[in-house]
DNA sequence: TCGATATTTTCGTCATAGCTAAACTTTTCT
DNA sequence: AGAAAAGTTTAGCTATGACGAAAATATCGA
């Protein structure tokens, strides 16, 4: 029996989103409900009901019109829920061929229905990965987690160089463009130049030594890890 | 886009139990608000309301007092889903390890919720299987599924021989005991002996040449095709 | 055939989780 | 500072799917 095994999915669900708004990579941000409502696609007052629920039952506090936090109890939950996702991610690619653009989906479905012992299975079977399909941590059994402070590609300046370790995983479209860019994880890449007022970067994928021009939008959803 | 995605979790269960109920092997009783009920855990209220709601939608056809039937849609439905369950339960043990008593409960969360294109690459994992792990037949994705006329286990007679060919996968304590026995798929047996009046059966398992009582509870969850 | 028993249905409730509209704070802009 | 904009909460509604109690119907036994 896990915490999460308590809580109905939508209860599972509100939590992971919250975990995620606050621990994003440079998104320190406190989570409100407006912005908590946009990422659920629900309604600003159906996300309120749902805090004031989560408040009632010590999974998160609140104090109104100042955004929420997770307690303990919601951390853990939340973070049982992300460990099953990435674990779920990272199977259904090596395990059964999926794309990294098609995983977040599936196990979006999947994290709420399988069990302790098919986690377990998995894990073994994917020899205990400390790292999802998209570079993300996955948290350990006891709720631990890496906290890896990567630097999005789009704050790079001119002639630096970094390694690809995390992307964004919120948009499939944008991941099969990164995956036919050849801009996946572990890619050692050199800033040419950089376009002033948001313009575009303009690339160098050091091993392949293909130059790219990429837009803002891409450059702020890869993370790396300075040379 | 399959049919199942337009209705509930809930009634996609309905429509399943209600299927295994009618084709069952040998239990051409008809299925009744009770037996529902029962096999449901739900009260007799309960399923009574949400037979009305499925005759309304026209998955089955309710004459008052006298038991459901259901329509194409409805069997279609419900085949799907158990399409979906029984490959389930034969990659959960091929593919993750699990034993033959542990994949039902596992399967029937995640039946809900896997996708199409899930299905499709189990199935092909799987080698395009015909066969479940305990011997039911698998639908096809066009909705076909094959009838074997199998006989139970206790109807057998002094001196017959048959082949294990199916198993009641209701008890995982008993599939367990099954497991134990040796009397699995594809064991070949001979009744030497029968006590009557609901008295035990003496089996002999003709490849190990071992000798051994069963109760009738379990003679009546073995299926055997005649030697 | 009539009445007792068993089964089935109906009725009124509850909980979850979503919605919109309206009211109410807080923040921001002028 | 005051008003508009932005964000939040409340109130009232919807749908699903469960429940128990009570009413309706069917079946079986004498």
């Amino acid at each position: 029996m896990t915490g999460r095994d308590l809580v109905s999915n939508a209860v599972q669900d509100y939590l992971k989103v919250i975990y995620k708004l606050a621990n994003a990579p440079h998104a320190a941000e406190k989570v409100t409900t407006s912005v908590l409502a946009e990422r659920m696609k629900v309604s600003a007052a159906s996300a309120s009901n749902m805090i004031k629920k989560l408040a009632e039952i010590r999974l998160l506090r609140h104090a109104p019109y100042q955004g929420v936090e997770l307690t303990e109890a919601g951390e853990k939950i939340a973070l049982e829920i992300i460990r099953y996702h990435r674990l779920l991610e990272l199977y259904l690619r090596d395990a059964l061929g999926y794309d990294w653009d098609q995983v977040d989906e599936e196990a979006d479905r999947l994290e709420h229905a399988i069990s302790e012992d098919f986690e377990k299975r998995i894990d073994i079977a994917l020899g205990h990965p400390t790292v999802g399909a998209h570079g993300e941590p996955i948290p350990t059994k006891n709720g631990d987690i890496a906290v890896h402070r990567y630097h999005r590609l789009s704050d790079l300046g001119t002639g630096q160089r970094a390694c690809i370790r995390q992307v964004s995983d919120r948009n499939p479209e944008m991941l099969r463009y990164l995956d036919e860019s050849g801009l996946v994880l572990g890619t050692k890449i050199e800033i040419r130049e950089k376009v002033p007022f948001k313009g575009p970067l303009l690339l160098l994928a050091l091993e392949a030594g293909r130059e790219q021009h990429i837009g803002l939008e891409v450059a702020e959803s890869v993370f790396v890890e300075m040379a």
